[in-house]
DNA sequence: GTTGGGAGAATTTTT
DNA sequence: TTCTCCCAAC
């Protein structure tokens, strides 16, 4: 039995150990709530719950990782057939085994933001709209998804967003509604719809209903201040019964509304669990004193929340945040050169650092520092591994061969090709009936008769290779090779000039399908696999200290001794969009609060005066309202350098290798 | 039907 | 600088 006691404070213990029924802990930044959610689990296992009984949704797939590692550490074992994963895991976990009810197959596809974009695409052409004068894909899947997962109706959110438009509101609903049934049609959910689905599955179900409220005697929400009404509603279906329902949250580090976020959830879980347990967690652990003052001081500008303050547990040192009020982004490198050094030489490593920022394209001047300068650094980039272009090709390669029935990988393959685009593409498909099976013989020769002789020719060798690969002659591996031999390499060769690196990629990428295990169930679920989770895989097997660029959402429950803050100006952050198209920037405010207290040692703040522009131009900044508005007193203000140098804003634009 | 050139626009955050 | 779309030439 663990002695809880002598691991946690008293609230944290009281959160952890509280008895059955719903439980709401209120957890400022750094006060334990990872710790106390963990040994919640523990607990609850030590007091005889089967960890299968157990229901753990994170935030995201990192989190739900590293509790589950942490819990394994206290007693090894301990969470084997615990379900623990995000929202949309658990979700596609549950639709896996019971799509058919809702008139999907089991494989059903899952389809990513490219493939919805391309789908929406064909549904404006289709709809007989100009691509130009019609807005764009992205806005019209935001309208879709903004709808969906704020539970709001269709129209009346579109009319709401496209009060302006020079579209009418009907006939943006009239491609939207395309869209979804074009989607049904090849029998694909989107990420919305995993939620969407996996709730109907729950309410018109009841059978799947009480198979899981029986199955799972307790539910445990982390991040709640981040779900959504589908999800709110989710959990709470599932707990309805037994009410064991513990959720932890602060709703100053909601930060996903635009995703639908509703900290409200989190506000009215008193009301809607009348008799609810409310614990806060006020203690902070992390932090220097001065770095939560400035939090504190910061989170004061909204008003509208519940008022927490994060109280110090942790020793002044007088380590007051420090602003950098540079001349131009070189310079900010420059300074970020020498806080980097310094901190070594205090005894920091590599690992120890991380520099955060509003949005992926700030980091770019950095990452050619820190190349420049060999310091090694991870980066939790804007394009995902699975995202890029070679990846999808080859991921479509292996989908090809395992599901027959997969219009959007058949034609991704297909019109690589050169002399075969999407219109043949369709053709063919058509010909083949909409269905493609790898293993026989038939279809692969039919495909190759409707071939034109130049595609025939290109094809031949490849659908030779898928034969062997069906037949078990082949690995994956030996199968993306055979591609590769037979038609890939000469076709990156001569679209991209970085043809070697993709060449590299995609056979990493086929070794690790192969390792994988089930191919068919990893690409099923390839798309729910995030950047940052490959970056956790490549972290644990290189293991070499390194510095962390990372956006502040996806920094989010992560914390570091030194953190070094990019673009602390108007523009930047709060970012343009959010000034121009929000009403408040609270959203924002909660974001460079989320960003603050990362930090636990040392918070250091770049408001650089000017900013070089793509085109050679340059653009003056000034320092971002959530710096300006602390007091002054709270920050130790760093002047530019003595002397100004002058920089021509083409001398570094220049590839640095 | 396909491809490639040329013009034009563009830079939030993520499951 | 890079991606995307449109149109004209194969």
């Amino acid at each position: 039995m663990t002695d809880l006691a002598s691991l946690l404070n008293a609230e944290q213990l009281e959160a952890a150990t509280a008895p059955d029924g719903p439980l709401l802990i209120l957890a400022a930044a750094g006060t334990g709530k990872t710790r106390t959610l963990v040994y919640r689990v523990v607990h609850l296992i030590e007091r005889g719950i089967a960890p299968w009984e157990i229901l753990l949704l994170t935030f995201t797939n990192r989190a739900a990782r590293e509790m589950l590692e942490r819990a394994e550490s206290v007693t090894p074992g301990i969470t084997s057939g615990l379900w623990g994963g995000t929202f949309h895991h658990v979700a596609n976990r549950m639709l896996r085994r019971y799509a058919p009810r809702l008139g999907f197959p089991n494989d059903f596809r899952i389809l990513d933001a490219d493939d919805q974009k391309s789908l929406m695409r064909q549904c404006i052409k289709d709809a007989g709209y100009a691509a130009k004068t019609f807005p764009k894909r992205e806005v019209v899947l935001s309208m879709l998804s903004g709808a969906v997962n704020r539970g709001l109706d269709l129209l009346d959110y579109v009319e709401t967003k496209n009060e302006d438009g020079e579209v009418s509101s009907d006939n943006l609903i009239e491609v939207i509604n395309a869209y979804t049934r074009k989607k049904d049609e090849i029998k694909a959910m989107d990420f919305d719809d995993l939620l969407v689905f996996a709730l109907r599955l729950l309410e018109e179900h009841d059978d799947v209903r009480e198979h899981y409220q029986n199955r799972f005697k307790h539910v445990l929400v982390d991040e709640y201040q981040d779900t959504n009404v589908l999800q709110s509603a989710f959990v709470n279906r599932l707990a309805e019964g037994h009410q064991n329902i513990s959720v932890v949250g602060d709703d100053f580090q909601c930060i996903y509304t635009w995703r639908g976020s509703n900290y409200r959830n989190i506000m009215d879980f008193p009301t809607q669990y009348p008799g609810a347990r409310v614990i806060k967690l006020e203690q902070n652990y992390r932090s220097r004193p001065e770095i939560l003052a400035v939090a504190n001081e910061s989170i004061k500008h909204n008003p509208d929340q519940f008022q927490k303050v994060l109280r110090p547990t942790r020793d002044s040192v007088n380590a007051r945040p420090r602003v950098y009020d540079v001349y131009s982004d070189r310079e900010q490198s420059d300074t970020i050169s020498k806080i980097i050094r310094s901190a070594c030489e205090d005894g920091y490593n590599y690992s120890d650092i991380a520099i955060l920022y509003r949005s992926h394209f700030h980091s770019i001047e950095t990452q050619i520092l820190l190349g420049r300068t060999h310091v090694p650094y991870a980066i939790t980039s804007g394009v995902g591994f699975f995202d890029q272009a070679h990846a999808k090709d080859i991921i479509s390669l292996v989908r090809l061969t395992e599901f027959p029935a997969d219009w959007l990988s058949f034609e991704r393959v297909l019109t690589l090709l050169r002399g075969l685009g999407p219109a043949s593409a369709e053709k063919l498909w058509a010909k083949l009936g909409g269905v493609y099976k790898a293993e026989e013989a038939d279809h692969r020769n039919n495909l190759l008769a409707f071939m034109t002789p130049s595609a025939r020719a290109q094809w031949e060798p490849i659908s030779e290779a898928i034969a062997n690969y069906k037949a078990s002659k082949l690995s994956v591996t030996e199968l993306v090779s055979a591609f590769i031999t037979a038609y890939y390499e000469s076709y990156l060769n001569k679209e991209y000039d970085n043809a070697k690196d993709r060449l590299d990629d995609v056979r990493e990428l086929a070794t690790e399908i192969e390792r994988r295990g089930s191919v068919t169930e990893f690409l099923s679920d390839i798309a729910l696999l995030t950047n940052v989770d490959v970056e956790g895989e490549k972290q644990r097997t290189e293991n070499e200290p390194h510095v962390l660029l990372s956006t502040i959402h996806q920094a989010k429950g992560l914390e570091w001794p030194v953190v070094i803050i990019l673009w602390a100006v108007e523009g930047m952050f709060p970012s343009n969009r959010s000034i121009v198209e929000e009403s408040d920037d609270s959203e924002e405010r909660r974001l460079f609060y989320v960003a603050v207290t990362r930090a636990k040692e040392q918070l250091h703040i770049f408001t650089p005066r000017t900013r070089y522009l793509h085109d050679g131009g340059m653009m003056d900044c000034t320092p971002s309202r959530f710096v300006k508005e602390i007091p002054e007193t709270l920050l130790e203000q760093h002047a530019p350098s003595q002397q100004r140098r002058r920089y021509s804003p083409y001398s570094f634009r220049q590839k640095n290798y």
